[in-house]
DNA sequence: TAGTGGTCTAGACCACGAA
DNA sequence: TCGTGGTCTAGACCACTAA
């Protein structure tokens, strides 16, 4: 019964139980083939001296994540299609090394510039103020793969110009501006001129654009527009289905 | 103490109390607006008599489903970025009436062919096997959209040419063979001469070209080409961040 | 038959927000 | 101070799988 329950351990002075629980899990399968079973949950309650609903709570966040898969009355597995079942808001950067791809990048203009109606709505900032926009020619092996431009509020991040990372989102974190979710627009083009100069095309080659905005919390912290050569990007969204109301 | 415990019911017997708590809510706050309180988790344990745990599940996955957000110390609230946090699986007609708009089809073909290699592959059948091959073209309030190729396997379907349904979705749904996961490859391209004709649009118009597959839990039931006129379809995907793997 | 995950109970303490 | 969600306990029965 509840007599021996423990309560909830503030946030600044422990980490809670199910969170470790679920590190451990994740460092233990985090090289693992799939297929490879899991600890059981009965297993962990024992070695973590916990209640099964809070290892539960940990497993279900690697579920969710698309880490683990239960199968009833087998246990619990590394997942098969190991793919994500969220699309995950990952950088230029995370995604290449993702793919197996080496990402690099040459910057074509890094700069203040005043937030024009666009880049000041989207950012939730004032007409007018200082934002940091940078542009990049970004390859994959060595191969031209899109441009981008990215353009953050100057507050946010003071000093960026002047020590530009490899990956921004990597910098963000180190910031303590880790971006926690976001949104990606996607439509279709056709490269311009310029477009077409440094992506290595010709004028009118199909393009992929991608408007994306990023939150910490619920401030956005960036947004960009980035332009992907057709043939060699295609964007994968894995998708769930979910009740549809009563039409 | 679980002296009173109950257990399970089972699957085909009867519905799982998680399950009644979470639609009732779901109806509950059908139309309601963004920041409108639901019932505390308290009120619904007494109006259901369950444990809290059983409407914590509940909420948990309308959570999941972005339609509810949690404020620590305040309640639970109608989410505000009712948006998904989850891209939806859903098909034109539900896609479109979500975007306020009257979704129509013309059906250009609809006829039994022999499964290619490609198609074969998607489905998970044999080569040559019969498939269903449903062309569309699809309108938005009168105004051409996209054109759509869909594949299924006749054995999965029978009777499907014979009535075609205006929704394949909900018409899968009623056959039992509803969809529960998919995942879309989105990438850019030109109009070709047909298309172009079919769209109302130049040869070489910039169109977005999504290749889904669906499945009804491990089985793919739906294979489809869809190629959307980039100047009046911008698709939406929604992302969240994940704790990157240590590099 | 033993083990697994799925569901469920009837409590508990905590931190936080609003009054 | 009171109500809310967040965390946690120590059990229980069920359906299913594999030996």
């Amino acid at each position: 019964m509840g007599e021996a329950a423990v309560g909830a351990r503030p946030r600044s002075r422990g980490v809670h139980k199910h969170v470790q629980v679920r590190e451990y899990v994740r460092e233990l399968i985090g090289g693992a083939e799939p297929g490879t079973p899991a600890p059981s949950e009965r297993e962990l309650v024992q070695q973590f001296g916990v209640a099964r609903m809070t290892v539960r709570q940990a497993l279900d966040a690697l579920v969710a994540e698309g880490l683990l898969e239960r199968i009833p009355g087998r246990g619990t597995f590394v997942a098969h299609h190991r793919v994500d079942q969220v699309p995950r808001l990952q950088g230029f950067t995370e995604e290449m090394g993702r793919r197996g791809m080496t990402p690099t990048s040459r910057t074509l203009l890094a700069r203040l510039e005043a937030a024009g109606p666009g880049v000041a709505r989207a950012l939730d900032i004032n007409l007018g103020e200082p934002v940091v926009h940078w542009q990049r020619l970004r390859f994959a092996d060595s191969a031209p793969m899109c441009v981008q431009d990215v353009y953050c509020a100057s507050e946010l991040v003071p000093g960026l110009l002047e020590a530009l990372p490899e990956s921004l989102y990597a910098e963000l974190e180190r910031r303590d501006l880790e971006p926690t979710w976001g949104e990606d627009s996607v439509d279709a083009g056709v490269a311009g001129e310029q477009e077409a100069k440094l992506l290595g095309v010709a004028v009118g080659h199909p393009v992929l654009r991608v408007a994306r905005r990023t939150f910490s919390d619920k401030r956005p912290v960036e947004v960009s527009r980035s332009t992907y050569r057709a043939d060699r990007f295609t964007m994968w969204v894995p998708l769930t289905r979910i009740p549809q109301p009563r039409a």
